[in-house]
DNA sequence: ATTAGTGTACCGGCTGGTCGGCTAATTAAG
DNA sequence: CTTAATTAGCCGACCAGCCGGTACACTAAT
């Protein structure tokens, strides 16, 4: 068993763990993440499992962790693409919360899922939410920026549990008319 | 059998013990919803408790339909109060989803915690989320309604999981914000 | 030989669920 | 009206299985 030696560095199996972790939430609910669940996802034994996570808890501390990370770098990744600009950075954030649809951004319909368990796992959210949000708002009148931050938002929620009631031409309308309103374009109709 | 007593009830210890459940949930996390600190809150025996709900899904369902019902309600009790008029159905849903109290409605809060567990709970969120819609955007234009939508969705998820960024001031300028774009009112700055 | 990483085996407690019995109220019988 | 039978509602002891966690042996690479 040539346990992938690959390179040096990080890890990763302990990723592939947390992948598993996951997969397994998405597909069975946050009920059934048990500690055997995810060992057995991830093809390792328990004692494998708890060598890398001695707790539970702190598996799922590191399944917040990264995901709150991966939504960190997608906002990043959106800015760096997009012109100096008033609005960039709501724009990039409304980019990367309505790019890829939300059965693709597992990590985040994980965290919805695990973090109502332990009301402890909610501050590192919390934290980097209200952290976030100067970067978010800059350039933009308040008003506008809340708009288009909070209705993001929901559009987000409303597809990561699959109650969003738009057709795909709809959403797109949407999308289109939350990056105007982002980049600071017209009014509404 | 429970025997669902319809109207002619008496104020029934089942929905004591749902409200115990709530309490438990938005205390402990959904971890620890147990039937066990359940039946404890309720100050009622497991036996008891299983009278009512058989299995623990069953209760969780019942916690679901009851949050339903409880957001349909303040939603219909809203619109009550509210002049026929166009964007009638919208501002009550504003008025009804950023009422002052967020850590007042622990039904959705709880709501929010427990489905997740249980991906079967969703359905009956996703079929009501589907069907209110069109009363939701009646007589307003589609986008002014889906931008105020979502955005009060978005709210009251930041709201509920403690990460809105706002202050008390700034809050009520988004809520007159939304009432208004709701109400058919101006556009924004 | 040491150490990082994994496997195997096990345990004690908790959890969902069952079961028979208790109590008070309602109904049926006399 | 009295009494017996039924029933709804609740109790609490119990159980079988699962879950988180521990202990330790093992392997490969340093």
């Amino acid at each position: 068993m040539p346990a992938k030696p690959a390179t040096r560095g990080r890890p990763s199996s302990r990723d592939a763990m947390l992948e598993a972790a996951i997969a397994v939430v998405t597909e069975q609910g946050a009920a059934r993440l048990t500690l055997d669940a995810v060992a057995r996802a991830a093809k390792v034994s328990k004692g494998g499992l708890m060598y890398h996570f001695p707790t539970k808890e702190s598996l799922l501390q590191a399944l917040v962790t990264r995901a709150i990370e991966h939504t960190q770098q997608s906002w990043e990744q959106a800015q760096r693409r997009l012109p100096e600009q008033p609005g960039r950075g709501l724009c990039a954030y409304v980019q990367a919360s309505t790019a890829e649809r939300p059965d693709l951004d597992p990590f985040s319909s994980a965290l919805l899922a695990v973090v109502p368990g332990d009301p402890k796992l909610l501050e590192p959210v919390r934290a980097y939410f209200k952290e976030r949000m100067p970067a978010l708002s800059e350039g933009v009148p308040f008003e506008r920026a809340a708009l288009v931050y909070l209705a993001t938002e929901g559009l987000w929620l409303l597809e990561l549990v699959g109650a969003s009631p738009y057709t795909r031409s709809q959403r797109s309308k949407v999308q289109s008319l939350l990056k105007r309103l982002a980049a600071e374009g017209g009014s509404l109709p």
